[in-house]
DNA sequence: ACCGGTTCTTGAATCATTCAAGAAAATGGG
DNA sequence: CCCATTTTCTTGAATGATTCAAGAACCGGT
């Protein structure tokens, strides 16, 4: 749990001002992992009134820019944002009803960032998502 | 090179009815490696004449669910295509770009599909994207 | 060649995200 | 503490990939 000024100090940290939309969204990425825009958009209202849509992306695009947050995006899904940042983690996601989960990285700190043959690129980040079935979904099959 | 009849027999092998928009869709995914959706559209107009945007949809889904083309979805992409199904391979991004690349798996047949902590998650398939810059890109910093 | 079911065409709708212009607010200096 | 400057937020409209819907055309088997 992290209060408003823990959001304050992440926001002065990389130097982005603090202003209420900012404090609203840091927190509702932080309650709500892997949300989407929507559901953030609605979680910022809910406990800070109206902030405008826009205001909800702009801010998300600051805080993904400062890496505060990470913006991940399976195929299928709109952009979703989590608040587990640098620690190269990667993600679960279900086929049936979209749920992600965190999945730690087997190899190390800075791993499968070697791939096999590069064609030339320079490599920053190796980004993975497990594709499956979350537990409820492989239990309910298709109705 | 793939000939008309090449692709006539993956469509019959799929249990897909033989139709003109479906061959020329096949025969722009294998021409045009990782092409976006608007891409094979204009692909396919040149080669085959008038064909729906709508069509190109209706068949790219249609191939995608039968595993006779690939679909990847980069984020900050819009939908790309490829020929290259079942063998487990990679994808190398460009950030500046967008530019995408084969990298075959580095570990062997169906790896990858282990994570660390599965949730729970019956796990099909591991996606990999690394994440980087082209060699035009790199070279050429921001004007 | 005909029939039934699939697939294509046409045209409109959806929805996440972005663009634009002006109003409001945040930080640093006086 | 107040002002000026710059950033950020609000409002409202636009964009663009993708999908929905209804009817015409076509594929494959009989």
């Amino acid at each position: 749990m992290h209060t408003t000024s823990d959001y304050e100090l992440m926001l002065r940290g990389v130097d982005l001002r603090v202003t209420r939309p900012r404090v609203a969204v840091l927190d509702a990425v932080h309650e709500h992992p892997h949300a989407d825009t929507d559901t953030i958009i609605g979680a910022v209202r809910e406990r800070f009134g109206d902030v405008s849509h826009q205001a909800v992306y702009d801010v998300l695009r600051a805080l993904t820019a400062a890496g505060l947050v990470r913006r991940i995006q399976p195929s299928g899904s709109t952009a979703r944002y989590e608040s587990r940042t640098g620690d190269n983690h990667h993600h679960v996601v279900c086929r049936t009803c979209g749920a992600v989960a965190d999945v730690d990285c087997a190899v190390g700190g800075t791993p499968c960032l070697t791939a096999s043959d590069d064609h030339g690129f320079t490599i920053d980040e190796a980004e993975v998502i497990y594709w499956g079935q979350c537990p409820d979904c492989s239990t309910a099959p298709i109705s």
